[in-house]
RNA sequence: GGUUCCUUGGCCGAGUGGUUAGGCACCGGUCUGCAAAACCGUUUACAGCAGUUCGAUUCUGCUAGGAACCU
């Protein structure tokens, strides 16, 4: 491809299981540039299978980042993703002429990418603990009450019964000193580069019928002892995933083993139509019909050529 | 053949003579810091038929299907 004056990030995104990684794969090697992963799980490394992370024979054919580069119990957010890719970002422009492609479904990390977010303070333990000793000494209610005093603004607007929020509020208003809602600008950072996001597309009976063949696929192709060797970490966030989780309750005695998996088909396919949604309602998207060629890619980048800058 | 019991929406599962069980799925949605997280909304019933009743998913009878026990 020609240099470009104004660097273009591809993102490409699309539900779990519909062919993100290897068609990145493509449009990277078409680009000649390098892939940073936009997912939330395959940033950690002990969950290949699981987390259907790009194989060894795929991370030699592109150079990826982000992927396989934490331990279980580090700390990690959208934030961290935004900062990490934006600290990527130049270099891969350098060494590709211009190019840099973003693959991932984790929506939330690629937006943060895309349109930035707020800068917050990081919570710290002490302030996490003095939450969460308020949340079990006096439950919903008690974050409430406290939430509706230091920050009426987000009181009124979060959904009370999204407690993970009303917690994140709290934390942030009391590592700030200032209410949570005067630092959420929902403001867009104006990027440096180009932006083109395109989504695969695939009727939901046959996503969901990859959805079902990949987890068959994992099982046999050791997921099951991938989750044995993580098991005593289960209580980590990052083990919150689908896939692990069922296996873990299967480990426990919780539930016979055709069950856990068929609760991994059907969590995996809720995760897929989450995503969808998301995608939806995000007018920046091309949304492409499987299957997705390279090509197909190429031919929206190349329409909308030259550097117009996107908003 | 006889006796007793069961039959609820895609699945699980409560319950009542006259307002919604509930859970999961499906479908739709929210989303600016653990997001493969967390949360919200909505749809689909009382096996069939006939009675009793002002009114039956709930009571009675018959039919169908199923379970247990008996000879």
């Amino acid at each position: 491809m020609n240099r470009r004056e104004r660097p273009l990030l591809v993102v490409i995104t699309g539900p779990t299981a519909s062919g993100k990684t290897s068609l990145a794969i493509d449009v990277a090697r078409r680009l000649g540039c390098e892939i940073i992963s936009a997912d939330s799980r395959q940033i950690f490394r002990d969950l290949p299978v699981g987390t259907a992370a790009p194989t060894a024979t795929e991370l030699t054919a592109v150079l990826h980042h982000l992927v396989g580069t934490l331990k279980l119990d580090d700390y990690y957010s959208a934030s961290c993703f935004e900062s990490d890719a934006l600290a990527l970002l130049p270099g891969i422009f350098d060494r590709s002429g211009g190019y840099a492609v973003v693959c991932g479904g984790s929506m939330m990390y690629v937006d943060a990418l895309v349109n930035g977010i707020d800068e917050m303070p990081t919570v710290s333990a002490d302030v996490r603990d003095k939450v969460a000793r308020l949340a079990s000494e006096q439950g919903a209610e008690g974050l409430l009450a406290l939430l509706e005093i230091c920050d009426p603004d987000y009181y009124a607007e979060v959904d009370h019964a999204n407690i993970k929020r009303v917690i994140h509020a709290l934390e942030i208003t009391m590592e700030a000193g200032t209410p949570y809602s005067s630092l959420r600008t929902g403001r867009r950072t104006a990027r440096e580069f180009d932006i083109v996001k395109v989504a695969i597309e695939m009727p939901r009976e046959e996503l969901f019928d990859r959805i079902n063949r990949r987890v068959d696929n994992m099982i046999a192709g050791g997921m099951i002892e991938e989750a044995r060797r993580v098991y005593d970490r289960r209580d980590l966030n990052s083990l919150n995933t689908v896939g692990y989780k069922e296996l873990f309750a299967w480990l426990d005695g919780k539930m016979d083993f055709d069950t856990a998996v068929a609760r991994i088909k059907k969590n995996t396919r809720v995760y897929a139509k989450k995503q969808l949604t998301w995608l939806r309602r995000d007018p920046s998207v091309f949304r492409l019909p499987a299957p997705v060629s390279a090509d197909d890619v190429i031919r929206i980048i190349s329409r909308r050529a030259s550097p117009t800058a996107q908003s």
